[in-house]
DNA sequence: TCACTATCTGACCGATCGTTCGTATAACTT
DNA sequence: AAGTTATACGAACGATCGGTCAGATAGTGA
């Protein structure tokens, strides 16, 4: 199972693991070659040559977290029935993701979109991208709930997308500002109320 | 009308405005005395004189944006009639804030909140108590708002500024990472809705 | 005009940044 | 066992970081 590169394969994980959680603190930026290297006490260069640039590590650790993300919430979220159950379900996992601290600082998509919204480059196209990513699946989440008979019809679809991203992240940023989990549960409060108390 | 001090205390202020812009751009990390003396074509060390550390530097600054906020988005609230009127005028002056981009990158405590909320330090403990002043600040307007029967009186009122918050945050990272205003309309819509649409 | 003080500069400090390169060490292939 | 490749290291690079300091310059009040 190994294949011809698993040294270096474990390697890069370890790196990418401890990468995010810098990144989910200090930013994609505070992420530095050398403060990594030392905290997992291997050479500077030795790292740099998994990547090549500091640039390709910013985007090998984006690509990382999305895959964790894509596994403690997305995933869980497709074994939930069609329609509002799994909207429900999907914000669930995110606030549970997020508030578990899986990543030290949060949800790293929060933080890093924060951080490159006003920027240029590669980077920020990334993040752009995953944006759209997740606005798509989050429409298409909900119109079939409404197919379901879950939402009126008549919802304005983007309004809503708007808004429960909205709760997510401010859950996010509110609880570690004020080190209070309440947060999560006052974003799960709005979302359940936006989305009528029925069901 | 200049005081004995009048070409220091105008440095400091050109130096200042041009922090904001860089902080809601490049975070208030990325604000580093060399760039800000290339940009002003100042001495670095003159720069550093007038803060005395990076650290003081960076806590001048917010002060600085929470004048600027305070002059274009609190005092012309103040003026609109007590209860909803001046609760929605405090978030009209908000995006209308953000999206004419007073700062080169939209929201100042929007993109400070987000960058300092998982970090230690004076400038994330200042940070903080901003946050802490705004929602007792949106706490007392909707009180207001109730006490004037423009909102009915069993309200959850941290409820109601948790979710009034996320839309205003949200709208000012959307609208940059998207380079779209509709964000900032989407935002007014759904604070509207959450007020009740009558008046 | 003169003295004083506020303001600003330029050279420099040690530390760290991302990056390059030659080389050593491990691991796998044959 | 030998040969080959993957992996990691250590020393060094120019640039920039925050910070220090002695001295030049400018503005003020007497």
């Amino acid at each position: 199972m190994d294949g011809r590169h698993a040294r270096g394969a474990h390697t890069r994980r370890v790196t990418l693991a401890r990468a995010v959680d810098i990144a989910t603190v200090d930013g994609l930026e505070g992420l530095t070659l050398g403060r990594l290297a030392a905290e997992l006490q291997l050479s500077k260069s030795g790292i740099f040559a998994h990547f090549g640039s500091k640039e390709e590590l910013q985007l090998a650790t984006i690509s990382f977290a999305e895959e964790v993300f894509t596994e403690h919430v997305l995933r869980p979220a497709f074994q939930a029935p069609r329609g509002k159950p799994r909207l429900l379900t999907l914000f669930e996992r995110w606030m549970d993701f997020s508030r578990a601290r899986v990543f030290a600082g949060g949800c790293f998509f929060s933080t890093v979109m924060a951080e490159f919204d006003a920027r240029e480059g590669k980077v920020r196209d990334v993040v752009v991208r995953w944006r759209t990513t997740w606005s798509e699946l989050l429409t298409r989440l909900i119109e079939e709930a409404v197919e379901e008979g879950h939402l009126t019809p008549g919802i304005d679809v983007s309004q809503l997308v708007f808004e429960l991203t909205a709760f997510g992240r401010a859950a996010n940023h509110d609880s570690l500002l004020t080190r209070d989990d309440s947060h999560y549960d006052r974003a799960l409060t709005a979302l359940r109320a936006r989305l009528g108390e029925s069901d």
